[in-house]
DNA sequence: AAACGCCATTGATTCAAGTCAACGCGGCGT
DNA sequence: ACGCCGCGTTGACTTGAATCAATGGCGTTT
């Protein structure tokens, strides 16, 4: 695996001296590690399957890192020994054909679980959108633990089932809209993730793209041309404003949605 | 539910005389009843998670059902009541926009599991691509199951684990692959799935379309005319033969990969 | 502060796929 | 036998997005 650009901070590793994450990740009783109280994987993700104990048992087998914007976490056909916890940051999941083609085939927010159970190797690329933190548990303690919780492997299942819908969501777009319509789609999916407060209710939504205009085009099927000449149309129609190539305000998130074409 | 064209085969009706059909479904001590033991399903599908007695037990719940072709099996947007087992024939699923046009976002074979866990209703349409045979089991029956056999949940995460790496293939091909690429790819996904055996190892495979034009362009994102021109283009190219309209056969596998773009 | 690289925008032109239209073929009802 | 209808094919033309090319910020290096 290319670790370039992984920096990792092993809760397991001999430190100089404990520090205070150190003692958050000790088990005291049956009550959940002071880390993971904080954790939204521990109340939205998949942590929130487990007891005290066997999350005290997982947060001993972990590790956090942090991974910079651009850093491969897993490559395409790679044997994959672990499994992880986007804490922070968006990840983006890409194919590739041999001619160099790309598709982003999905993004992976806050608290999602990242990894494929079942399959000894991915079929998709895996690599940080933005500054990503992982915290991050062997293949096998997480393998042992789905047989013995049941629960942990719902969790699981309503995630994938979650990936599939938005997978078929996203099918849609691809084959069926118009470019302007992607685009209006993309700004809204992104804004409900990032900004779900004001893209639900309020009228004006503001959030930093997470992915670069290449990386949209690649989401959509589109060139980064197209991408550009899409988002300055919204912009001269009133509906974003382009603060800087990365931070947008969504003006209008109903004349937005109008344009989504759904 | 649309029940037009759907013919229902309930194993509970009472009967003029029991005949064989209903004695296979009595449970007789806990070896599983005997029309499950010929069943795809039972080995490859999500009944193999059950044991001789789940199995008579969910068999009693069961009904069989004969769809037609075109006939609509779940409605956008409907609460749904049942799963399914699929016996035999494809189910498309469909995403529909408010002005009509249409994506379908996965197609189902035998023995796979039809139904969305989790949610009161579903988010997508689903009908018979060709006449089907479906295993019906009331909702209710599959949901305690699921609590009480976590092998269940197992098999239901890894289908749609699957389907969820189907689904991403097929973005990639709607996002980034020509007209001619996505017909080579569709014809080869659909030969696989129909004629395993020859679309493998052979040299050449035959087999019936199980959709329409309309429904392959509807499946790759394009029009009827650009599915037509394209499979032309193919038998120009002497790679495929159109016996006729619905009967395929594909002269070089090979030959056919190579234009699928990866 | 000049030079460079990276990312994004904008304009001019091309082209793959869509649209519009005509026609062919086979099944079905009258 | 006839006309009709649904499905598929083919041809002529149009168009939306891709391609090709030039330019503009902006941060980093020298």
């Amino acid at each position: 695996m290319a670790f370039a650009g992984i920096v990792t901070y092993s809760f397991r590793m001999p430190a100089s001296r404990p520090n205070d994450d150190e003692r958050a990740l000790r088990p005291q009783s049956d009550s959940p590690p002071a880390l993971c109280t904080a954790c939204e994987a521990r109340h939205r993700g998949v942590c929130g399957a487990l007891d005290g104990e066997q999350l005290a048992e997982l947060a001993r087998a972990s590790h956090l890192q942090v991974i910079e914007e651009g850093a491969e976490l897993i490559g395409d056909a790679e044997r994959v020994e672990s499994y992880s916890n986007v804490l922070s940051g968006v990840v983006k999941l890409t194919k590739t054909l041999p001619d160099g083609r790309q598709q982003i085939v999905g993004l992976q927010f806050a608290p999602d679980f990242l990894g494929r159970p079942f399959r000894e190797e991915s079929t998709i690329g895996a690599s940080a959108a933005t500054t990503v933190s992982l915290c991050s548990f062997p293949k096998s303690t997480v393998e042992r633990m789905m047989r013995e919780q049941p629960q942990l492997e719902n969790r699981l299942l309503r995630q994938a089932l979650d990936e599939l819908d938005d997978a078929r969501e996203w099918m849609v777009t691809l084959g069926r809209k118009t470019a302007a319509e992607k685009i209006a789609s993309f700004l809204l999916m992104i804004a409900r993730n990032i900004a779900p407060r004001a893209a639900g209710a309020g009228e004006t939504a503001s959030f930093d793209l997470p992915l670069t205009r290449s990386d949209i085009a690649d989401f959509l099927g589109l060139t980064i041309e197209t991408v550009s000449r899409q988002l300055t149309k919204l912009r001269i129609d009133g509906i974003i404003r382009i603060e800087n190539n990365r931070r947008i305000t969504i003006e209008n998130v109903v004349r937005l949605a109008g344009r989504a074409g759904d």
